[in-house]
DNA sequence: CGCCAGGACGCCC
DNA sequence: GGGCGTCATGGC
């Protein structure tokens, strides 16, 4: 990972990621996109801390304003910047479809996000479209001056008390969740550095959580990443190209393949949103 | 108006 | 243990 500083920004040539890829692909909800001009600028929130990130045309990717303290510390592991990419392609390249998928969407980079932001994130994804995902985040954090409310914040409140979110009825599950992880009923601590099976079971504990929330969960907020949601498009692939499994030599970063794979499929079934 | 959105629950058998 | 109606809300 070679970066350079310039003017308090931090800068990396040849950072294997795309912008738009990475941000906007259904994994993280608070990041804008607010300029797409020659450069492709974003301005985002993780947990409390906010950052805007751009990329130019010939792919440098730039974080504006960060020290190389607070790079070094905190927004190497956000953008997952120590793991090799490139290599990770290459080797998902063996399979037929993973390689068309690489090949689609393969600036995407797994973001290591917080449990707890995910977890609540994806409470609120089920049966859910992307923009209202968004609006209902933004509206929670906007209720907490645009910082995300600790689990014991959350807890204060009840369905009617939140029905400022227009979540409907993922309300009360965003109540469970928040009771229980201030209670210390769930330990997402705890759960992120267990076996994956007893990890997903603690994860579904929390009303609102099933299969997929809790594997999302796992994947992106927990960084395991042979978590595999599965979801009607992933289905889809898996009925079209993988009827005999996955390939086991990909299980171990099935859910970065997965994320390659959920774009690729939907842009060649004619979705692009 | 109906349909769908990166689902999960409760109840049925 | 699989199948099915239901659950709010908003965009199309």
């Amino acid at each position: 990972m070679d970066y350079s500083i310039k003017n308090k920004n931090i800068i990396l040539s040849e950072p294997d990621l795309d912008l738009d890829e990475t941000l906007d692909c259904g994994q993280a909800f608070r990041w804008k996109k607010i300029s797409s001009d020659y450069e492709c600028t974003y301005t985002g929130r993780f947990l409390n801390d906010s950052l805007t990130v751009s990329q130019t045309s010939r792919g440098c990717f730039i974080l504006h304003d960060v020290t190389e303290e607070e790079f070094l510390g905190k927004w190497v592991d956000y953008f997952d910047l120590g793991t090799d990419y490139t290599e990770l392609k290459r080797q998902f390249s063996e399979d037929e479809t993973l390689s068309k998928a690489c090949n689609f969407a393969g600036g995407i980079r797994l973001l290591r996000q917080n449990s707890w932001e995910c977890l609540i994130s994806f409470i609120i994804s089920q049966n859910n479209n992307i923009p209202r995902i968004k609006g209902i985040i933004d509206r929670l954090c906007e209720h907490y001056d645009d910082r995300f409310p600790e689990a014991e914040e959350l807890a204060a409140e009840t369905p009617d008390s939140l029905t400022y979110l227009r979540s409907g009825f993922r309300a009360k599950y965003l109540c469970d969740a928040a009771s229980r992880t201030a209670q210390g009923l769930t330990d997402l601590n705890a759960i992120a550095a267990m076996p994956i099976d007893e990890a997903r079971s603690a994860l579904k504990a929390i009303k609102g959580v099933g299969p997929k929330v809790a594997e999302c969960v796992l994947l992106f907020g927990m960084h395991r990443t042979e978590a595999f949601p599965v979801d009607v498009w992933i289905k889809r692939v898996l009925a079209e190209y993988y009827p005999n499994g996955f390939p086991a030599f990909a299980a171990q970063n099935a859910g970065i393949a997965q994320q390659y794979l959920f774009h690729y499929i939907r842009s060649i079934s004619g979705r692009t949103e």
